[in-house]
Parts: C-alpha cells; sequence; structure tokens
DNA sequence: TTTCAATATTGAATCGATTCAATATTGGTG
DNA sequence: CACCAATATTGAATCGATTCAATATTGAAA
C-alpha cells in the first residue's frame, strides 16, 4: 500500500492538536468524549492501525517482553520435557502480567550472539543447561537485567535461581533406601562434554556441570547413612536422550547383578528408561524402582506414574519473571527447595 | 545505573560526527579501519550497550521477528503435541533465516487483543484450531501480513494454509478397510462447541468447524468404497483431551460389538486412546488398530508406533515462514498434502 | 458580570538511532 | 603543483509516537 497513516495524519484530518490525538489513545479518559469519538471516527476512515509500537515504544523504553534464551536450537524449547515444563509456568507467569514472550536460541555461537544483541525484550531468563558461562557472557554485553537458571557455575556474581539439587537427590535415594533397596544404579546427566556410559567417583568430584555433580552428591551422602558406599553405587553418564540412556540401560542389565532401583537425574531419562524397562519385560516398580528428577507433567502421565523429586515451576517462573522485570536480581545465589512425589514407580524390592 | 550512554555519547567522545559512529556500528567497512577501532575503543570504556534496538527499528521499520499466535492460554505451545510439532518447525525456518520468535496468545478476548496490539513483529502465523474468525479479525485490524493455519473457515479471502484433510482422512480410513477392518469407530476433534460424545451425521455435516467435517467426510468416503456405510460408523466427539477421549472410548467399549478399528482425528486423540486401552487390557494391533491424524513426534515414541497421517510441519513452517516474512501471502487458500504413516498399531483384526 | 477552579487541548521538545546530500580528505597523474 | 576521482566524514532531517508546561475553555459561585 501507500505511505502508511500516522498519528499525525489522523490528527490533522479531525482538526485536532498531535497530543489530543495521541492522548484518544494511550489515555481515553482525559479527552473529552465527543472529541474522542471523533478522532476515532477518523482514524476509522483512513483505516490508521492505531499507534505504532515503535513510536511509543521509542519514548517509553520498555518493551514489555522477556526473552527466554538458551545455547540450543530453538526446538529445543518444544522439545526437552524439562525446558517445556518450565516454559509453560514462564508463559503462564507472563500472561497473568500482560507480558510478550520471545525465544532467542542458537547453537552457533555467532547467531546466538546476534540473537540475544537484536531481541526486543526487557530482558532475559537464561537457561544455562549447557555453555551456560558463553551465554551469561553474552547477555552481561547487552546490559539488561537476566537471571540464569539452572546454572552450572557456583560464581555468585551471576544473578541466578537454582534448585536445591544435594537435597532433593538425598531425598530421592533415600526414598528407595527406605523401601529396602541396596543394589542401586544412577542414570545421571553430564558431568563433561563428549562422554557417555560409566563415569568414575573422582571424575564426578572435579566434573564442570555442577547440577550434575550436586546430584551425585546428594545420592551418595544419602545412601552412606544406610551403609551403601559411593563405590557400589555405578554411574552412567548419558546425553539425556533415548540412544544413550539405551546403550547405557543394556551395559547395566546385562552384569550378573542388575540394580532393584534407578536413580535418574532427570525424569526424561526415567522415562526413557521405564519404556526401555517394559520392552525388555522388567516391571515397574515390581522388578525395578525409578525415582527421577524435575517433576514433568509427563511423569504423571506414564504407566506407572512416575516417582520424583519435583521442583516448583509456577514458584521459579514466578520469581524469575518478576526479578528481570523489576530488575531485581537477586544480590546472591537463590536457592529454591524440591519435594519429593511419590507416585507407582517405586515400591519394596522383590525377595 | 544513570542515563545511559547513547550513540552520541560516543561520537561525541570520540570526537567524531553521530553520523560516522553509527557507520561503525551498522556498516562498519565504511569507515576507516583506525576511526573504527578508535570508536570502538572509546565505547567500550564508556559502556555502550550497542545501538539501540528501539532507535535502530524507529528508522528500520522492522523487528525481524514473526509472532505465532493462538485463542489459547500461552501455555498451550507447550502443551499441547500438534502445536508443539508445528512450533518446533517453525522455530527451525526462524533459526535458519535470522528471525525472532515471539509466543502471542491468550484464552481472553481482550488480552489477546492487547496482545496481538503491542506484540513486537513484522506479522503472524495464526494457529486458528479454535476461534479462528475472532483471531484473524483481530489481527486484521493489526494491518500485518499474517497467514492461517489450520483455519475452520473457507472464505477465501483469508490467506491460510491448510492440508488435505478429506484425502488423508480417506487414505486412513483405506487402510484399516483394506487390512479388513469393518467395525470402525471414530474419536473425532470438535465439531461444534460445548459438546462432548456419540454425534450425528446431520450435525457433522453442517459442522461449523470443517477441519473436523472434512476428516470425518474422508472417512465417509473412503468406508462407502468398502460398502461401508456413514451410519454404522459412530463418531464420537471429544474435547483432544483424556477426560473426554476416555469418556468416550468407555461408551464405546461398553457396547455389545465393540469397534475392531479406530479414527482418531489427531495422534493426541490417537495416543490416549491407546493408554487407555493398554489399562484395560486391550492390545494394539492385535485388538484393536487405530490410526492417527497429524504425525507428531510423539507418534513414532509410543510403543507400538502408531499408524498415522502425517502433516508435513517443516514444509508448512517453511512456506508460512516465507509467506509472511515477504509479505507474500498466497491469493487464495493453499492446500497441503499429507501422507499416510504406516507403523506398529494397525494389522489384520482378529478373526 | 467577574472570578476562580477544574478540566481540555495545544504544540514544541524528546526518545536514539539511520540516512543521504554535501563537504573534506586522500592519493595518483599529467 | 594543480587537478581529478575515489573515498571518508559530517550534520541536519527523519522515523512515529509521548509528554508536559502552557494555554484555552467550561461551569459554578460570588
Amino acid at each position: 500500500m501507500k505511505g502508511t497513516i500516522k498519528l499525525a495524519d489522523v490528527a490533522k484530518a479531525a482538526g485536532v492538536s498531535q497530543g489530543t490525538a495521541s492522548n484518544v489513545f494511550s489515555r481515553p479518559d482525559v479527552v473529552r468524549e465527543e472529541v474522542r469519538e471523533h478522532v476515532l471516527e477518523t482514524a476509522r476512515q483512513l483505516g490508521y492501525p492505531g499507534p505504532s509500537l515503535t513510536g511509543r515504544l521509542l519514548r517509553a523504553g520498555k518493551v514489555n517482553a522477556i526473552g527466554v534464551a538458551a545455547v540450543e536450537p530453538l526446538a529445543y524449547f518444544f522439545d526437552d520435557p524439562w525446558a517445556r515444563a518450565l516454559l509453560a509456568a514462564v508463559a503462564q507467569v507472563c500472561d497473568a502480567s500482560g507480558t510478550g514472550l520471545a525465544l532467542v536460541s542458537a547453537k552457533d555461537r555467532q547467531k546466538l550472539d546476534w540473537n540475544i544483541k537484536s531481541a526486543l525484550v526487557d530482558g532475559f531468563i537464561l537457561l544455562c543447561v549447557e555453555a551456560g558461562e558463553k551465554l551469561v557472557q553474552l547477555t552481561r554485553e547487552r546490559q539488561l537485567p537476566f537471571i540464569a537458571l539452572a546454572l552450572n557455575d557456583d560464581d555468585p556474581s551471576i544473578p541466578s535461581i537454582g534448585v536445591n539439587n544435594v537435597g532433593g537427590a538425598a531425598a530421592a535415594a533415600t526414598h528407595l533406601a527406605e523401601l529396602g533397596h541396596r543394589r542401586l544404579a544412577v542414570l545421571a546427566t553430564k558431568f563433561v562434554n563428549d562422554h557417555v556410559g560409566l563415569v568414575g567417583t573422582g571424575e564426578i568430584e572435579r566434573a564442570i556441570y555442577s547440577t550434575s555433580r550436586h546430584r551425585a552428591i546428594g545420592y551418595w551422602q544419602a545412601l552412606e547413612e544406610f551403609g551403601i558406599q559411593r563405590h557400589d553405587v555405578p554411574i552412567y553418564e548419558t546425553n539425556n536422550d533415548k540412544t544413550s540412556v539405551e546403550t547405557c540401560l543394556e551395559h547395566l542389565f546385562s552384569a550378573p547383578k542388575p540394580p532393584t532401583a534407578i536413580l535418574a537425574m532427570s525424569d526424561n531419562i526415567a522415562i526413557l528408561a521405564m519404556s526401555w524397562l517394559a520392552t525388555r519385560g522388567l516391571a515397574v516398580p515390581e522388578d525395578v524402582s525409578i525415582v527421577g528428577f524435575d517433576g514433568v507433567p509427563e511423569g504423571s502421565m506414564v504407566e506407572p506414574g512416575l516417582t520424583t523429586v519435583a521442583q516448583p515451576f509456577a514458584e521459579i517462573a514466578q520469581r524469575a519473571v518478576q526479578a528481570v522485570l523489576e530488575d531485581a536480581m537477586p544480590t546472591k545465589r537463590e536457592m529454591i527447595d524440591v519435594t519429593l512425589v511419590v507416585r507407582g514407580s517405586t515400591a519394596v524390592p522383590k525377595t
């Protein structure tokens, strides 16, 4: 079409000042009814699409939207159960407060850089599952408020919200131990890059990914209370995907004395494991008990329901969004507690 | 912090004109290397966060982002399998073209209105599963390019991309009939608002939701080729959720001669049905064959794999994004073909 | 009729960049 | 040394709204 109609055109056509015209749209109560009606009518006739957002935000300086960023392909937000659950919660909070939501991501460093630089948002929520420092650094340059979630780094200068991984993991392990399980195995999320399979205790203690490390430590601590030594609990590192989980399970269950219970560091791993066990004819919880971690909705939909350590997604989202919007970034790491949710996937061991 | 640093400050501090400073950031090749370095250094020392997007886009008039909108709570995008699959595909296309992605939605009419009006995007992709006309109308006012997906309306003046529902449904029904099934039932998506359960053929022919109507017609056409009359195929309307699907199944399988095959109008319904059948001790495909519709990734992850009518999400996303970005809206409805994907959930009926 | 307060409207300044015609600089030639 | 073309830089105009101090209008009370 031709040059679009702008507020000034409407004002002129309606015979009022631009200021009045502006008020008609953004503060209608302040202008006399008949003038308002007349201006609106004129606008309609001219086909004025309403105040342009760019002009408006140039003055306001606020976009009224937050970005959620991750070092992953954009599709990650829709594929990964944890990301999905978190985003659904964030979406809910945004919905309530009339805040927009923009997805920002890229696996490729350069693209991510550009995407973060050019996202029209007032602040960022960072999903630091991987390459968190890179993400934080890039975001810092943008000089917008941000908050990191699931940060694998203890740097206190990074505003972040974390969950009590040690405590949660301990609760999961305690639950299994109390049921009577003594032969346990762990299916872990990443400790280091590019490794899958059995991993030694020393490597874990030195692992760069602190989320996985903390969960492992939580398991160990709890099990030691029951006289189970860390060396007796094999820990398998997975990529949080079907292939690697199944590889690990193959290995685990081809051993002479397979475990009676599995501690999974994510619900995703747990669910994948359950479906592998089902195809192997192993019943959950009769033959094998399993506990997940995260508390994603899928956990309550599988059969049997997954016992898991639930993160309070709603609360995390609430705090994160608020922190970003009000630039009320916590001065230090905030830590949120998790709760054990017992469903059908755990029971006393057979015999 | 205090009043933020702007381009003019940097320019002054570096002793160059604002124009040059601008060029340093947006067209670096045009300014002499040493000047550029000097300006950049000055900017760094001042802590200049780079050209403000608002200022830039005010002139450029482009946001470089598209919005995806639906008349649903924002969490819908992360909960519904179809929406998820589609968004993942859209995300992929956006990723490739460096376009941002914003999620716009609200169940409440007024909020939706405001959200659409205030979304910083260059155009919209509309998910018209429900209340499509409302959505289209709201978007029209914004005067931005848009394209409707899954539109339940044949109005040719609405730029839209649809799938061949009749053909797809026919393929699904033909597949089952060829396997030898003669007692079939349909689990449908919405025909009208606020109804669940058995629905008559007349109501279907008059249904406002054309997606469901077309799929029903496709089933009928194919089955008639095999001598199965439409009145012999019960059609149950669901809300595409667990509760309503199970209600319908209860009803369906408490009848004297339950069906040997189910035609589900969405994979979501099909998957819910499969898990209900499992808890009832009915084996798929031995006791009951089932065919879905959509081709969402979850369909290949359930056990057995779901036979379904797959939409080419990647192609749909590709075309939709392109249409919006280039404002190359199709002059009339575009129709995309679907393909039957046979997996393990269908087999010849047990005697 | 005058005065005053309350309410409406105006218009110029502003937000922070980009753009482009005009001007300045540079280096190479005759 | 003068001249020209090529290249760099400048600065004012521009994008489209909002804001707010100043001014105009209205209605009621004195």
